[in-house]
DNA sequence: CTCATTTTGAAACAATCAATTCAGAATTAT
DNA sequence: ATAATTCTGAATTGATTGTTTCAAAATGAG
């Protein structure tokens, strides 16, 4: 703390939490340089001063938003891998959720901010990269469970393995994109899943 | 035409395809939205009246850019597969010059277009759409002449095999950006080859 | 050369950008 | 209640956005 509060004086009225979801999909679906500031504070019903008072400034917030969107998609993560009945199965979910969320034409803010602004802004560089070893240590553990109870065989480099994974995912937010495809990345899916299993 | 031109007055001082080239470096670099018109006759070295006279706003030279993009490297790879060896030769030559161009840390406007604006430009998206097929058309025909040939006896189905490795490439340009590890690139290349190898 | 036509450069356009200012409302401790 | 402090809303900042205007320069046709 640089002051001690003396007095406490007023409180900010906004629900922060709530502010941050809103900006979030605002950020989402149209991107750090496509989103105004009228944008957010719209989105967020609060007024431009209450912003820079409490969070910051554009870029403050957005980082705010996207450690909020990995903080949110790293739990639930967890939550559903403890819900599987085995390692494997886990990791065979994993990937048919990431199928379902695809096709039912959701984006996914992590990739597009990595390829909008993590190359010039080492700030959410990093967050993404936290992220990203986050996902990547929780399924190599899962692939190394699997083999360990014999539920899985290979022999491969379970660190390449998994990377693999994990790239490959994000090509299939590209294809639907493009395509608009459902059965093209089902049939992906199941593939990586037979690739995995042998 | 709509006007018969009876005089032929000034011409155009700029060289067209120089302008286009010098704007897609631009685009490229700093994205769409992050792109001034500025930033666009600057490096064009255009008056603003001169781009609008001949090109138009600032949307079209977008596609005219992404349209150059996509034209120079579907010569590339035809003129890189025509120097191949054999069908496998080029397959595999494809997936090393995908590794070399990540980890000398270019990125791809095509990829990157797609995540900003392809999702709700379906201009940008057809565009894309068709580089895609072709890259992709181009791809499975050299594997399905690699198997006529006897150099791979693998039994996947192509066309998926084909989708796979195109998808695959995608995150690798995001893996890069994220983690800057040109070792995980070479990595998941060899493994890649690896298994279309078998 | 002269005339009709086109391109160019500089200036200007309204709109929007991110960010700031500041008076007044709100709140808590005394 | 009073005083000290903080937050909010409206207005405004100067800069920048994409685009247009228009007079002057340039050029080919007759």
């Amino acid at each position: 703390m640089l002051t001690t509060k003396l007095v406490m004086a007023r409180n900010v009225e906004f629900n922060e939490e709530e502010a941050i979801q809103k900006a979030m999909e605002v950020f989402w679906k149209k991107g750090y340089s496509g989103t105004s500031l009228r944008d957010l504070t719209d989105a967020m019903k609060i007024n431009s001063s209450s912003l820079y008072n409490t969070i910051g400034d554009k870029h403050e917030l957005f980082v705010r938003c996207i450690k909020h969107y990995t903080a949110v998609r790293a739990a639930e993560l967890k939550k559903r891998a403890a819900l599987a009945q085995s390692p494997l199965n886990a990791v065979t979910n994993f990937i048919n959720d990431a199928v379902t969320v695809i096709v039912e034409g959701n984006s996914c803010m992590a990739v597009k901010a990595a390829f909008e602004i993590a190359a010039d802004d080492k700030v959410v560089q990093d967050i993404l990269k936290e992220d990203n070893d986050f996902t990547h240590d929780f399924l190599r553990s899962l692939i190394a469970q699997a083999r360990e109870q014999g539920e899985l065989t290979g022999d491969d480099d379970p660190e390449v393995l998994t990377d693999y994974l994990v790239s490959m995912y994000t090509g299939w937010y590209e294809s639907y994109i493009i395509h608009q495809d459902p059965i093209r990345i089902k049939k992906m899916g199941q593939y990586l899943i037979n690739q995995i299993s042998r």
